[in-house]
DNA sequence: GCTATAGTGAACCGAGTGGTTCAGTATTCA
DNA sequence: TGAATACTGAACCACTCGGTTCACTATAGC
């Protein structure tokens, strides 16, 4: 791999992973802890902290140790680069769909 | 991983490498051959063609055959799946955002 | 027909990723 | 204080991924 490593970057890489992709899911509909994340997927703390620290690092999470416990929360602003990313070359798609047959 | 493999899955698989997201913006400027494509990324033409598959399963490229020469492009409405995902989630970011201090 | 060009397929390789277990720390609560 | 809970860090492992080389096929052009 290149690795730039923009955030832009790591949030792609984050995006990747299906179960990543559901804790962002689960996330929308309110906060959790890592045991309420870890459970419905059978997985372990240690497993699911990994995750949540990769999405923490793409800056798509946003997590707070209260006591014992730890708060996962999607981040505020989360997709926006992406988005730009997105939009942009969503705009030469189209213009490739109008475009069609002329090459 | 878990593999559901839907089209969307994929894309998103497919846009985690910043070589092929390059690729991506690269035939936003218009259609290309896989040496074309390798050529910039000082990669083999097998190394390339790989990268195109993945993009075509990811039903983010499309590609035709002309003589010996393989003719690359962005396909069309490619990133409708992943905007949909992208938007529904990035509502719920900014509802954190308005809501923020009330957890 | 011969040669050069463009791409393909198979096999291989090193690094990275997603997951685990196990032992440990810090909080909470009775 | 002592036991249970919630998480963390280190070490480890199997598998995937991005890339290569090499041998091959198919087309293009003289």
């Amino acid at each position: 791999m290149v690795q730039y490593s923009t955030t832009v970057d790591r949030a792609f890489t984050a995006l990747a992973d299906p179960n990543r992709r559901a804790v962002l899911e689960r996330l929308g509909a309110g906060s959790a802890t890592i045991s309420e994340l870890a459970e419905p997927f059978g997985m372990s703390l240690t497993g699911m902290r990994k995750h949540i620290r990769l999405l923490e690092e793409a800056e798509l999470v946003t997590t707070e140790k209260v006591g014992r416990v730890r708060r996962c929360m999607l981040a505020p602003y989360a997709f926006e680069g992406i988005s730009t990313w997105l939009q942009r070359l969503d705009r030469f798609a189209q213009v490739v769909e109008r475009t069609k047959g002329d090459r």
